[in-house]
DNA sequence: ATACTAGATAAGAATGTTTCTTACTTAGGA
DNA sequence: TCCTAAGTAAGAAACATTCTTATCTAGTAT
């Protein structure tokens, strides 16, 4: 349990999402955050919580992430691969995505999206709305066992 | 059928990534070019296909394009809402894609992916091998019925 | 503290998606 | 033309997601 909300700082957060503060809806969004750079899918959600909630069902999962994002308490993540990934870091961000290991890394960069800012200020969208935007790496992971890192060149 | 090569021309292509020439393969190609634009499901894909050749099979669909996926012959494309889509275009190019249609729209910006190169040069990723990058673009569609256009702000 | 009510949940059925298996077929090479 | 490796159809199987309904509970009013 490495999450840093209490119980009632979460009840606090869905209420204010207009949401009824379950013990289910507390359960899952701080299992989400438990997971916090797995992105996790709904069943990994609902593995991470059944021993300790047998009662909960894998239904209520699904259904409770799909709020959670219509509420934007969380986010969903981009994959290629098909299948729904749930992301507990709703700061602007940006993601490496690893085929081979389907792995989602997330990294944040101001000077990233200072320059795609400046970028998009000079182009015009028609007939569309923007919410955000994102970057993606798409690549592969060199050793399946040792983290991927993204670190600034020192000159 | 928009599509632009000629079978012989499939065929080539086909065998050029170690592939042999099917039947089956050159009408889920044509297919995916065809739907172009729309970036397509397997289904689609299947449907699409369907008129004339009642007896390929949906399984077929789903092999080919993934067998087409890593030979490089055509990509996949990222989504929020789970679920595969192809995109027959191989280029270096972006998306928008509109939460509420679950459209994506392709959008090549040379001057983007030069900003992008010239950023991630200034970057260091440990233990990851990126073949690409790419920006998606998030939001809604304003007018459903019509296109999602982006275009250099003249000044 | 208790009762009320809208909304949430469990459970599993229904639906949809993707992969796998097997026998059959075909493209391309000898 | 024959041979063989590879590809395909068909449907079963596995898996993922959504829906339905009866039951339950959080928050509110009493």
């Amino acid at each position: 349990m490495q999450h840093n909300l209490t119980r009632d700082e979460l009840r606090q957060r869905l209420l204010e999402g207009g949401l009824k503060a379950t013990h289910q809806r507390i359960v899952v969004f701080e299992a989400v955050m438990d997971l916090h750079g797995h992105h996790p899918t709904p069943e990994e959600v609902y593995q991470h919580l059944r021993p300790a909630n047998p009662t909960l069902s894998l239904g209520t999962v699904y259904k409770t992430l799909d709020t959670f994002v219509e509420t934007g308490l969380i986010k969903r993540a981009l994959s290629e691969e098909g299948g729904k990934r749930y992301d507990a870091n709703t700061h602007v961000h940006n993601h490496i995505y690893c085929s081979k290991t389907r792995e989602i890394v997330d990294f944040e960069d101001a000077e990233l999206e200072q320059l795609l800012a400046d970028f998009f200020s000079k182009r015009n969208l028609e007939n569309f709305e923007i919410k955000g935007f994102s970057v993606q790496l798409t690549g592969n992971k060199v050793e399946p066992d040792k983290q991927i890192r993204i670190t600034r060149v020192s000159k």
